[in-house]
DNA sequence: CCCTTTAGGGTCAGTGAGACCAATAAGGGA
DNA sequence: TCCCTTATTGGTCTCACTGACCCTAAAGGG
């Protein structure tokens, strides 16, 4: 670190931000918060906030997470790093690097919205992604598609999915994530085989179904298994018939 | 961002460290360079540094290769954010927030040693990663090994592995670097016909040809082709027999 | 003049995935 | 009550891809 020795360094404020998924009316709904002041005053933004002096920013995102979902049992789910934004002018107030994170949440509870005269409520990924909320607050817009990026494609070679679902769930509840993540259909048949076929992935809780749609046979019921990942990977159908693979 | 609009924040200092990797004589290196202050005093470290007042971590991190490797272009070389690091405890002098970075470089020109009495060098990644130079300072020792399996798996599903080669290489070279980062063996004709199969990962020159190893044939010479992506991946070989899939 | 080494071309079998088809078991409406 | 629809679950078939081989070509070294 040279450099680091003569202390000469420029101090600046560090927030996370978070990009909080999850599962609604069979829609990938996202947390967002309204801001009540200047900048971007009435403009949907990421919840977020500083870090405390004394705690790390993964320990931040997980103290935000727990705020802003109103949830109690916050241990439990998945919270990744997506990466760092650093842009000198994405604040126009002063410099700010933000630490973004992706969250999963199984079930949506009652959005709470945090202290700071902000109204937080979970909305429907796909508009916000058409622009039906208007652009949102500072670089949101980038961090939120990042993270969609990153989650649809860790669903591809990891065991991710269980973390949108409840403790107990089917297989076309496993299956509606990937669905509605990737935005594509997939084999009900040939989805199940494949997650069958990987060890660990789901675990059978014997004897118990349940109706998934209100009609048709009832589903077999099954709990998140210990693998964490996908070998080989169930990789997304490709929409692109030729091109789009150019730096 | 609740508490944002309070100016309740805390100044941080805000640095980049990168690992970069190249490969030299057969074998996967990393420029180290040897710090001549406490903490840490003669133990070796990431490069790095401050973020300068108007530029983002991205600047910084292409500024700090520049510096370290003394390489002219480092325009057009592969640099990607890897995670930002923020353990409050992980300096011992003060609040540091890191935002770590994963570089390649195809040749290796001569270390520089950075301003701050720092002798660099490329050392043997292996050897660094069996303890051979002792700890590294800080948490650099998880952080190299964080780049290097974010390096090794990027391998599988990006065309990023002609990032180490130069302008010019044959399939021998290109397959080199995955042998090198994955420790393993690869069958010469099934990835060449991996290789060849996927459309822009690299383009034959013409009526080029080179001896790769001093002997045996002369190898056709190919440039990097537009490509970004491996659809399929090329996976590595699973040395798990069956277990370690676990969280 | 072999022997070794590397490139480059091919075959062959097994795995896995996509595209299907069919049976089962539930609810809803006529 | 009797279809019709819906969703699960099991099965088959085929093609693509991969890993494990083989062989030959073309270079250098002893």
């Amino acid at each position: 670190m040279p450099g680091y020795d003569k202390y000469a360094y420029e101090p600046f404020a560090v927030t996370v931000d978070l990009a909080v998924f999850t599962l609604r009316a069979g829609r990938l709904h996202i947390l967002l918060v309204e801001r009540g002041q200047e900048p971007y005053a009435g403009r949907w933004a990421l919840p977020g906030g500083f870090l405390e002096p004394a705690e790390s920013a993964e320990s931040a995102a997980r103290r935000e997470l727990a705020e802003e979902t109103g949830l109690s049992d916050v241990a439990g789910l998945h919270l990744e790093q997506l990466r760092t934004y650093s842009e000198p002018d994405r604040d126009p107030r002063m410099r700010v690097v933000s630490v973004a994170f992706a969250a999963l949440v199984p079930d949506a509870p009652a959005a709470q919205g945090g202290g700071d005269a902000a109204r937080a409520a979970w909305l429907p990924y796909e508009e916000g992604a058409k622009g039906a909320y208007g652009p949102l607050a500072f670089d949101h817009d980038r961090i939120l598609a990042d993270a969609h990026e990153r989650i649809g494609g860790k669903l591809e070679y990891t065991c991710l999915a269980t973390a949108f679902c409840p403790p107990e769930f089917t297989l076309g509840e496993l299956r509606q994530v990937y669905e509605v993540v990737w935005g594509t259909d997939l084999d009900p048949a040939n989805f199940r085989r494949k997650v069958l076929a990987t060890p660990g992935f789901v675990e059978q809780i014997p004897g118990a179904s349940r109706l998934t749609g209100g009609r048709g046979k009832p589903a077999a019921l099954y709990r998140a298994g210990g693998a964490v990942s996908l070998h080989p990977p169930l990789l997304r159908p490709v929409p692109e018939p030729a091109e789009g693979n150019r730096r």
